[in-house]
DNA sequence: GAGACGTGGAG
DNA sequence: TCTCCAAGTCT
């Protein structure tokens, strides 16, 4: 039995032993992940980018096809904002790809390409904070920075028992513990990367598998049996709000009318198809209602989002510097929300899983 | 420090 | 159906 005092332990030869335990039980046991073949921080980062908070299952094809697109930081500094947004479309949280493309670009300019060493200088790129900085300081470059996720918190929580709700004073206790033990690591790397692996698989947030854990006897929570009440749960997230939007799908010469988000809304900048006022016009959709567009607030799912797909015709042309006419083949080259996938699903087009490609069995004729 | 910011899956 | 979450950051 290690004995935990306050953070991790007063004994340094404990905290090196606990840490090796738990190194190797992560070499013999994490998964294949195509961001952990390597250590190009360029990877390291991109990788770190997609998986603030968002699964690992939905970050790995995105993975894939974006360094596949943009194979090097160069690649994507020199490319298009929109050619960025549109690989990023689908996954959510587009700000992340905004400030990936921006640091790309300052890195080019102020590190010479070079994803920066210094910590102060990764923090100052947009976009990455004390986690992600010290996530790929520490995988790529081998670095004794500590990181806390979601899943490292859980992690140390039950280890060190720190109870309790969120506070300061929680988030300070935690850094602290895992800053001691990645000290005491060999690779600091593997060390943070099995703190998540552990949080991820076996250190679930309700049942975890203490028995399979490497850390169990350790386990202040555990001794305490109270590992399924450690953390203690986040507060209540905001109820969610019912919104009805109808969705007009306008074609011409086999291309899909689509209207880019203005500045300032909710996904600012990503193409979607115009939204109508539920019980507007029937005769078609006027140029004039197009401003009059539903919002899509957030902590709306789109499953309460009551989509009425219709067809509609135009009464006059749309602005072009707003509105355009797309292929459906083109789609995936614009950046959009998951909304446009669904709604195209709802009209009868079929996506290639690999090239994410749309087509229709079936001619496009809805009016 | 609370709230904004997306999405799809699990239970 | 509904709630909660999953490798956070920025304001």
């Amino acid at each position: 039995m290690i004995i935990i005092i306050g953070v991790v332990t007063a004994q340094p030869n404990a905290a090196r032993a606990l840490c090796r335990s738990l190194v190797a039980w992560y070499r013999r046991n994490r998964r294949d992940l195509p961001w952990r073949r390597g250590r190009d921080p360029y990877r390291v980062w991109v990788s770190e980018i997609m998986l603030q908070q968002t699964t690992v299952r939905a970050v790995v094809p995105y993975f894939e096809r974006f360094v596949r697109v943009f194979p090097s930081l160069q690649a994507l500094a020199a490319a298009r904002l929109d050619d960025v947004l549109a690989e990023w479309s689908g996954l959510g949280y587009y700000r992340r790809a905004r400030h990936l493309h921006e640091a790309a670009r300052l890195i080019v300019k102020q590190h010479r390409g070079r994803f920066p060493r210094r910590l102060e200088e990764a923090l100052a790129l947009p976009g990455i904070g004390r986690y992600t900085a010290g996530a790929i300081l520490s995988i790529a470059y081998g670095q004794p920075l500590p990181v806390v996720d979601g899943n490292v918190a859980r992690v140390l929580s039950r280890l060190c028992l720190v109870r309790g709700p969120r506070s300061s004073a929680r988030e300070k206790k935690l850094w602290s513990a895992a800053a001691d033990l990645v000290a005491a690591a060999d690779v600091p790397g593997d060390l943070n990367q099995a703190l998540m692996e552990l949080g991820a698989t076996v250190c679930a947030p309700f049942g975890p598998s203490c028995p399979k854990c490497p850390l169990r006897r350790a386990c202040r929570a555990r001794a305490a049996g109270l590992q399924e009440r450690v953390p203690s749960p986040r507060r209540l997230t905001r109820p969610t709000v019912a919104v009805r939007a109808d969705v007009a799908v306008v074609t011409r010469a086999g291309r899909l009318l689509l209207r880019r988000r203005p500045d300032q809304s909710l996904m600012h900048g990503l193409w979607e198809f115009p939204t109508i006022p539920s019980g507007g016009v029937d005769d078609g959709l006027r140029v004039e209602l197009r401003e009059s567009l539903a919002t899509i607030r957030h902590s709306i799912t789109y499953r309460r989002l009551e989509l009425r797909v219709r067809p509609a015709r135009l009464l006059s042309e749309p602005p072009r510097d707003r509105y355009r006419w797309v292929r459906p083949g083109d789609l995936r080259r614009l950046p959009a929300s998951s909304l446009v996938r669904k709604i195209m699903t709802a009209v009868g087009a079929r996506t290639d899983r690999r090239t994410g490609s749309w087509t229709f069995d079936r001619p496009l004729r809805l009016c």
